[in-house]
RNA sequence: GGCCCCAUCGUCUAGUGGCCUAGGACACCGCCCUCUCACGGCGGAGACACGGGUUCGAGUCCCGUUGGGGCUACCA
């Protein structure tokens, strides 16, 4: 093949989080740098821990984020099939010619047998290492375990002497005694190979020239070379990503809220933000002050020598901020289509009695926009613009109603605001404006219980934009409301 | 326990022996803008884990300690 080939490798228990999207990530950046191919590559050789349709999952959760994979599952390639339950024949194959070679032989341990004797180097304060007493079987032993019928799993002899030196590309040379590494499961008692193994066939046969993974896989990784020496295949260079971890510094896990790519989807972050804030985690572009950049932005100057060695701890509120450029960057019409899946769970309007407001939804979002942080917070902080306030800001009531006149004044705005020949937001503006004058206040005295009286906050946005899109008979129907509502107060 | 990796503001990081009285981003605080909030602008507080070396000179190189992470599985 000759040509630059790189894979990411999940295992589908779960859903894709933002660790494993960060590794999928520079795999992408590097590949279409250096034009490479793409390959994705399903791990699921542990039945107990595969989880149904999440590989399904987590195909969406790469697509959404705009990773497309040049080989793999749906797309199809050369080297299909692309997921390992399908590939067994291939492993079983492998590893009977290490057997015949005298590389690899049966294991008739069991389990509890194995443990028992992790015990009890634990306990002798020794390494918990396999003996390898199933190593040099005679075939008296071989005949009486299969007697008993026992199951066995495959076992890759491990050198005895020298070292195995890793040339990581982040990392540099790294050296392992391999003295330090015992004979491991290749094959598993149930016909599946152990991860170790399929790996490295798979990594093989799909020619694969560049493993960049995650960090924990470089003391796995002597291990892998003994059985690329072993078969023979040709080397792969390897280079070992940091980490993500969560905020106490410990491994991500579900305890952790959220953090898999479709939670944060469902609450409103956009792919683009978070492809560009997981790419900061641990990478760092040429020019360091410019953050926002694009994924094409990044395929331009992605090099492997400015990914960091250091594990990284992800912090929701700068993802959070970067979120809110990217909302302020969309077209208003854009961030509509966007917005109207969060407006409909937020329970303010279906998308049906949507479909004849766009252009009042546009004006809305437009207030708002500058705001943002997320879909899920700009949805909900639109509720007003949906229906009355339910009730007003404890503070903003004592603040901006329970003051003598307030009442009045109010009654003076909706008296001019009817008046008025046409509604637009300077004919609102003009309209305060020349009241406060005349009443000899500033206009602030009109306007904050205005706002508070339309949305039922003491924030958000400019009064006139609000009463613009709400409209001469709402604006006029709950400043009336308020008055009311104040006059009960007294 | 053994082996391996890692160590700059709270977080992400710049820094590859003198340009560092350590720069940027998020968050935080103050001021400005202003009808509020937000946006934006300006300013502030805030870090080289510790101890030894090497060197004229160390955040940068070496060793040790401490701390964190990973592997040591018939998980990946």
């Amino acid at each position: 093949m000759g040509d630059l080939r790189v894979r990411f490798a999940p295992s589908p228990t779960g859903y894709l989080h933002i660790g494993g999207a960060r590794t999928a990530l520079f795999n992408y950046l590097y590949t279409k740098r250096n034009g490479g191919k793409f390959v994705l590559r399903i791990e699921d050789t542990d039945v107990e821990r595969t989880i149904e349709d999440s590989a399904e999952k987590m195909m969406e959760s790469f697509k959404w984020l705009g990773l497309n994979w040049d080989e793999g599952p749906i797309v199809g390639g050369p080297a299909s099939p692309y997921q390992q339950s399908q590939r067994q024949d291939l492993y079983s194959k492998y590893a009977q010619t290490l057997m015949d070679k005298g590389l690899a032989y049966r294991c008739y341990c069991t389990p509890e047998e194995l443990e028992a004797e992790r015990e009890q180097a634990r306990l002798a304060k020794k390494a918990p290492r396999y003996s390898g007493r199933c190593r040099n079987l005679t075939q008296e032993q071989t005949r009486e375990f299969e007697n008993e019928g026992r199951k066995y799993a495959i076992r890759f002899v491990t050198p005895d002497q020298g070292n195995t030196v890793v040339n990581d590309l982040i990392h540099g040379e790294v050296s392992f005694q391999n003295e330090e590494i015992a004979d491991f499961i290749i094959m598993k008692s149930d016909g599946l190979p152990t991860y170790n193994f399929a790996c490295v066939i798979d990594d093989w046969l799909m020619g694969i020239t560049h493993v960049l993974r995650a960090d924990e896989h470089l003391s796995n990784t002597p291990r892998q070379m003994m059985i690329y020496r072993a078969l023979p295949a040709p080397m792969p260079k390897f280079a070992h990503v940091p980490m993500i971890l969560a905020p106490d510094r410990s491994k991500l896990s579900k305890r952790h809220g959220a953090q898999t790519v479709e939670e944060f989807r469902d609450k409103g972050y956009l792919p683009e933000a978070i492809v560009n804030y997981i790419a900061l985690l641990g990478w760092t572009p040429p020019d360091a002050t410019r953050e926002i950049m694009s994924l094409e932005d990044m395929v331009e100057v992605f090099e492997l020598s400015r990914v960091s060695s250091t594990a990284a701890v992800y912090d929701v509120q700068k993802l959070t901020w970067m979120n809110g450029q990217y909302i302020r960057q969309l077209e208003p019409e854009e961030l509509v289509q966007k917005l109207i899946p969060f407006i409909e769970s937020a329970g303010l309007a279906t998308r049906e009695e949507l479909a004849p407001r766009k252009d009042w939804l546009i004006q809305a979002v437009i207030t708002m926009q500058e705001r943002a942080r997320t879909l899920e917070d700009l949805a909900e902080s639109m509720e007003f613009y949906f229906r009355p306030p339910g009730s007003y800001d404890e503070k903003g009531v004592k603040k901006h109603f329970a003051k003598p006149n307030v009442a009045g004044l109010l009654q003076k705005c909706t008296e001019v605001l009817s008046r008025m020949p046409d509604w637009s937001l300077e004919a609102c503006e003009h309209a305060y404006t020349s009241l406060a004058q005349s009443e000899g206040i500033g206009r602030g005295k009109l306007i904050h219980p205005t706002r508070l009286a339309l949305s039922g906050k003491t924030f958000g946005p400019g009064l006139f934009d609000i009463m613009y899109v709400l409209g001469r008979d709402e604006t006029i129907s709950r400043i009336g409301a308020a008055i009311q509502f104040i006059n009960k107060l007294l």
